[in-house]
DNA sequence: CGGTTATATAACCAATGAGTTCTATAACGC
DNA sequence: GCGTTATAGAACTCATTGGTTATATAACCG
């Protein structure tokens, strides 16, 4: 799998609040199918899929304890996750920085501000 | 929109390639449809498309510069994105200091060990 | 063995997503 | 006003998703 396969799967993981609340409840600690399906009102093989997707991520592993297969959080993909964002949150307030240098040179008066170049945020 | 609902749209604009591509783009400054177009070999429409996703998530605005309708970066939510992500991984960890403790707890012969509790990993 | 419990799989359905082409709207340049 | 350029929207296709119920598998319990 690619790296942007592994975000792609990332993200589209937790792009679900189901999946977001399967993972908050096994940060706590392993749980069964039956265990992660009675808090929230639905079928079982709902979970199980869920369980299936967030396992296709690399978000959990299944283990196995008699008939239960208890499901286990592995954190390795969000770190890959954050990264991702962080990297471009840092290149966009490397832009703001540029922006702000820019209002320096219009308040030391080197240029005519003809017009609000951009305070937009629309 | 719910704080979930916002996750639920950040994480699934996050879930796909090309929107991530725009992203990385678009931190590096504005741009417009056509100029995002062009490098991905995708009609005007599907990058409209994907620019209206990025802009239900709030992860993208637009401005307006003659018939251009330039889009620009906005990190809010990536930022909610990623506390989400961190708040987890760290109660994971969390555990995993707990898995530390109760080894030490072992190895101090306090208890039995009556079986290998849990290392699966899987 | 037979019954119970935990999970997975199959088949199905309604809704969504990502792409297309074609068309409409608007702001420009002359 | 007219042609061009930039964008948005409509209508369509096809694949995927999130859920269901019903069924199969498998490990336990007595």
């Amino acid at each position: 799998m690619t790296p942007s396969q592994q975000l792609d799967a990332t993200f589209a993981a937790l792009a679900d609040p189901t999946r977001r609340a399967i993972l908050a409840r096994l940060a706590t600690g392993d749980a069964s199918v039956m265990e992660l399906a009675e808090p929230f009102s639905m079928s079982q093989p709902a979970v199980s899929k869920h369980l299936k997707v967030l396992g296709r991520a690399g978000l959990v592993s299944r283990g196995r304890d008699a008939q239960r297969r208890p499901a286990r959080m592995e954190a390795g993909p969000l770190t890959e996750a954050t990264d991702w964002i962080e990297r471009y949150r840092r290149i966009w307030e490397g832009n703001y920085g540029r922006l702000d240098t820019l209002l320096d040179v219009l308040r030391s008066g080197k240029v005519e501000p003809s017009s609000d170049p951009d305070t937009t945020g629309d």
